[in-house]
RNA sequence: GCUGGCGUAGCUCAAUUGGCAGAGCACCUGUUUUGUAAACAGGCGGCUGUGGGUUCGAGUCCCACCGCCAGCUCCA
């Protein structure tokens, strides 16, 4: 059947060998997603079908929805110039250059239906390979100077795709034909740099999802609903953990629910460096702005800082401006006021605690024998974040670390990041986050320090890792300028991934700083500093941990621990003396003395996700016990004596590594 | 910062083309004294984010600012 001089394809072959379903959207040739239309390399082997519901067929559904979406977006707006439009791991967006400025709700509506049209039509899509300039004469005629500009960066071959009379400049692959794409939904406008450089003219972007069939989809959208209902922000206020007001923007307020919750972290991990070696210090929050120029936070962090202005910089800034004639004054450039006022401020709010670390470190003289010195501290930072950025407690402006700096000799380095990995695991089973990836960030090209330094740190962080046997990546060339790096990313509850905890060495702050120890040779050596987290930022965590519990906190981190119920008046007294009892106990439990019936008291407690109710009635006052009811397991445990509710809730307000049962 | 959307009682949300600012929950008072997810009645509660404008009249339309949300860019 085949005409003469026409090129074997994936087709072709898979329906020689009789896999060919109406499922089929791709082939794997020898491990690569193609075409099932595009000619076949030559000394392709091994040619698999790829099913629809194969997870490597989800990348061409969505893109090829891409293109389908531009298709129906130049159909209804005539003009529109179409820039970038990949798949996504949530689904797919495509740029547009539109005149007439942004794509409203109903014009998503609109280009929705356009889009069903044209996967009703069922155009095939079709690759073509060209040359530069061929393509160079499609996208003239096309008039899209965004795909003729992005034409001049590629490399040979370059290909054009088709579906119908749609053609854009595209790689591929994708299905075989619009009609495959059966689970399609638009999701949301937003603005996007051209290239992703904020120096550029702002492109609209439709983003959009699509999978393999609608049942698919409807699942990927329950599960977008769930998060929103784990949402941080949303538990934050309805369990009264949080609150935020305008008038200190992206700082959270902790109310007592929350202060409780948060305490508790930060007392978990002080726990922790009792038993680790840490050294917990305080330091304060302004310095003098020539410490930020030393540790280089002036002026390369400048537009992250708060400066504090007094009035004495005040009368100062008066004083020079006011001895300044008109003419110098008016011909001061926005940038030169800037200089100059900043020259007048004396104090910086700091951002971060290594300065402050380094100060203390350099306050005295260290013999080797000193080393590791490990000192940890909780200060509170304020970094000015872009008011588009800031987000719930995952992005403030206020906030705390758990952080803690480590100076050691290069060859404790190891040691140091074994110990800190053992540290951060516990932690992160203490919370139940069980996936973790482990990622090793190396040299970047801008650098500071020698090769044979990054090779020997390098070689000390990877070291560390394998010695754990630990699986982990590397991310060349992703480490920050002063040394490389661990990241540990986790995954939450519903699948979301966090960079938390992290581990850096630092060869730059102890040569700015000029930190020094005595060795055992009697000579001075500059020691080594490792900055690490385990939680991150306490605000962050919370935020993350918030949703991974869904509100729920286990009963260690819980604000109130156990809720005592009264089912009548009658009994009150009963319950002040057991809520009482518990408090001497160092548990946190409340008791709700209302006059409302007992259902109510139980709604109540369980909309505040309290993991034990205990119900006191008559039965309960006479047996000197409780009826508890326990969240966790949802019911009823019956009727037990106090010290054997005490000593349960006891063992439970332990996090669970500390545990004796 | 940029693009777009949104801002009504403590919370969740109503209010027709511009035409008297409302409900439920919460809170307060009273009645009820309760046994495993919401007892009943009454009451309090508003500069409709802020400031200007258009209009006989603005929660509603226009402008500016503040804040929030989704993205972009940047990050713990």
């Amino acid at each position: 059947m085949s005409e003469p001089n026409r090129q074997i394809t994936a087709r072709d072959r898979l329906e020689a060998s009789d896999a060919l379903g109406p499922r089929v959207v791709a082939a794997r040739v020898d491990g690569r997603v193609v075409d099932l239309h595009t000619p076949l390399a030559e000394g392709a082997r091994e040619v698999a079908p790829v099913d629809v519901d194969d997870p490597a067929a989800l990348p061409l559904i969505r893109h090829s929805s891409a293109h389908v979406m531009a298709d129906a977006v130049q159909r209804l707006f005539p003009g529109t110039k179409v820039a970038f439009g990949p798949a996504t791991d949530q689904g797919f967006y495509y740029d547009y250059d539109r005149p007439g400025g942004s794509f409203t709700e109903e014009d998503l509506r609109a280009i929705e239906e356009k889009m069903l049209e044209i996967i009703e039509a069922d155009r095939p899509f079709r690759r073509e390979e060209v040359t530069r300039e061929q393509a160079r004469e499609i996208l003239q005629a096309l008039d899209e100077p965004y795909k003729l500009e992005h034409l001049e960066r590629l490399e040979p071959p370059i290909s054009v795709y088709r579906h119908g009379d749609w053609v854009d400049l595209c790689e591929g692959p994708h299905v075989p034909s619009t009609g495959f794409l059966k689970a399609v939904k638009l999701t949301s406008v937003a603005g996007a740099y051209w290239r992703g450089d904020e120096r550029n003219p702002m492109l609209q972007r439709i983003y959009g999802t699509a999978f393999a069939s609608p049942k698919a989809l409807r699942a990927h959208l329950k599960q977008l609903e769930e998060a929103k209902k784990r949402d941080h922000r949303k538990l934050g206020k309805e369990l009264e953990l949080i609150a935020f007001h305008p008038l200190s923007p992206a700082s959270p307020f902790f109310l007592p629910r929350g202060a409780a919750v948060y305490n508790r972290l930060v007392e978990y991990i002080r726990d922790l460096y009792v038993q680790h070696g840490y050294q917990e210090v305080i330091t304060p929050q302004i310095f003098d702005q020539s410490l930020f120029v030393t540790s280089g936070h002036l002026p390369g962090y400048a537009e992250n800082m708060f400066m504090a202005a007094t009035a004495e910089d005040m009368e100062r800034a008066a004083e020079r401006f006011a001895g300044q004639s008109a003419e110098a004054l008016g011909d001061k450039s926005r940038e030169g006021w800037a200089t100059e006022l900043s020259g007048t401020l004396r104090f910086g709010i700091k951002p971060m605690n290594c300065p402050s670390h380094c100060l203390m470190f350099g306050m005295s003289h260290h013999s080797y024998r000193d080393l590791p010195m490990r000192l940890a501290d909780f200060g509170r930072l304020h970094r000015f974040e872009r008011s588009g950025v800031v987000q719930g407690l995952t992005r403030v402006r206020t906030f705390a670390q758990d952080d803690a700096h480590i100076f050691c000799t290069l060859d404790q380095v190891q040691g140091e990041i074994t110990a800190f990995l053992d540290l951060v695991y516990r932690v992160y089973q203490d919370f139940g986050f069980e996936d973790i990836r482990l990622v090793l960030a190396t040299r970047p090209d801008d650098r500071l320090g020698g090769d044979d330094v990054w090779d020997r740190a390098e070689r000390a962080l990877e070291d560390a890792i394998r010695a754990k046997q630990l699986p982990y990546e590397i991310a060349e060339g992703e480490g920050a300028f002063y040394g490389p790096k661990i990241e540990l990313h986790l995954k939450d509850a519903i699948g979301r991934s966090w960079q938390l905890a992290t581990i850096q060495a630092d060869f730059n702050l102890p040569e700015r700083f000029e930190l020094s120890y005595v060795g055992e040779d009697n000579h001075a050596h500059r020691p080594v500093m490792l900055h690490r987290a385990i939680l991150g930022s306490v605000e962050r965590f919370f935020g993350v941990l918030t949703e991974h519990v869904g509100g729920a906190f286990p009963t260690w981190l819980a604000p109130e621990q156990v809720a005592v119920l009264t089912v009548s008046e009658k009994f009150n007294a009963y319950a002040e003396e057991v809520v009482a009892l518990c408090a001497s106990r160092g548990l946190r439990a409340v008791a709700n003395t209302s006059s409302d019936k007992l259902g109510a008291k139980i709604r109540a407690a369980r909309l505040m996700r309290v993991p034990y109710l205990a119900i006191v009635g008559g039965r309960e006052v006479e047996g000197r016990g409780l009826s508890l009811r326990s969240r966790d397991e949802d019911k009823d445990l019956g009727f037990m004596p106090l010290d054997e509710v005490v000593a349960r809730l006891e063992n439970e307000a332990l996090p669970p590594s500390s545990r004796t049962r």
